[in-house]
DNA sequence: CGCCATATGGGTCCGTTGACCCATGACTGT
DNA sequence: ACAGTCATGGGTCAACGGACCCATATGGCG
């Protein structure tokens, strides 16, 4: 799981993307900040693998906050504009990422998984970036959930939306109640869970299902 | 349910955004664009009572595309830097609301439930509109979701975070399992659902309990 | 005071569920 | 050809879950 702290003064971007990164099974946002002081603050209680920093922060940008952090976070900076000039105070300052906000959500997911697993992406010309981004797009899942067949999913995702009674599953899969059950018993194994309710939450969790 | 459109060209706001909003249990957000022609094309096929429209778009920003919008659905502007003048075009073409992104979600998460509900905000006094803000801060529940007493909901709480079994239950609440699975059937009756599972997805779905 | 909702608990009963044993056919990779 | 995995299915059985009946105490409200 990759704790990720979130600076950002807009309050509605920081919060809908922190909902966002929390949908990821492999990311966890561990707290919101407002500014630059305020997130190294953060980083003394609550330590951080990467921290997505807003360049464009009142009271100081962010590209002093980055440079005072050190070590103890890796820091993808975000920018409205995205201008070459705040590219080139990122590097200076030691962010590992620079990306406008009007990047899709993968692309900063895969960032962050990157970042995470100690690649330096700001430095790289954009297809050799795009090359190491398209190697972490897929989220690391749970061992276990890692190890889900096909069919095993399937029956997750209609969990995850109610369709809970055996008889229901089978007759939506067209298979015997057996073989749910069959499958039902693997899930549980491979989740490392006791019934079905646990098995959809989980589900829902690790992304496998959404609940809506 | 409130169906809600987000156009934005900044994508990881965009979809950060949507992802909160969709964790709202009376929102759905239907989609997302990224200009004010695609998000009158989209109006066209998929009808939503409100559009989040952010005014700094690239091609026409968003205000002509308000105007234009008319009746098919009330607007709430949003913006990164909220002047005087970009709220007063925002009047001018009929927007319902007006928003700074620093504002927190909870701010929108009530304009959106206001301007829904056919209240104009964009041009009330700061005091008025918070008020009115104020007033649909709560999140309206289904109807049955509303009636559900504490106890219940403390259950479904844990259910949702998956304390599934009845001794567990009973254990974590002292009381005893026949008490359990009163509250239970209680529950089942009040959510129009037939088992714990569906009940735990159910209490995700509302915002009764949160999956992680 | 009496009514109603809530929280607590009892008992019974049948159907479902999950754990355990197993087999077979298809496919994949070595 | 052989091992491994996957999807399909069988059976048994004890435990659990949900539906039904019920009681009692408490607190709020007309």
């Amino acid at each position: 799981m990759i704790r990720v702290m979130i600076a950002d003064d807009h309050k509605l971007f920081a919060e809908g993307l922190s909902q966002a990164l929390n949908s990821l099974p492999d990311a966890r946002v561990v707290g919101v900040v407002e500014s630059g002081p305020a997130l190294e603050e953060a980083l003394m209680t609550q330590p951080a693998e990467v921290s997505i920093v807003d360049i464009e922060m009142p009271g100081g940008d962010g590209i002093k906050t980055i440079a005072d952090l050190g070590r103890r976070t890796r820091a993808i900076v975000v920018s409205m504009y995205a201008s070459d000039s705040q590219k080139a105070r990122a590097i200076e300052a030691g962010a590992k990422g620079f990306f406008s906000k009007a990047v899709p959500l993968n692309t900063l997911a895969a960032a962050i998984r990157a970042v995470a697993d100690g690649k330096t992406l700001i430095e790289l010309e954009d297809d050799e970036r795009d090359e190491v981004l398209d190697h972490y797009s897929e989220a690391q899942l749970d061992p276990g959930a890692a190890s889900l067949t096909e069919r095993e999913k399937e029956i997750l995702r209609l969990l995850a939306v109610g369709v809970s009674a055996t008889d229901e599953l089978a007759d939506r899969l067209y298979i015997s109640k057996k073989t749910v059950k069959n499958h039902l018993a693997s899930v549980f194994r491979k989740l490392a869970v006791s019934d079905r309710t646990q098995a959809a939450i989980e589900a829902i969790r690790l992304g496998i299902a959404r609940p809506n």
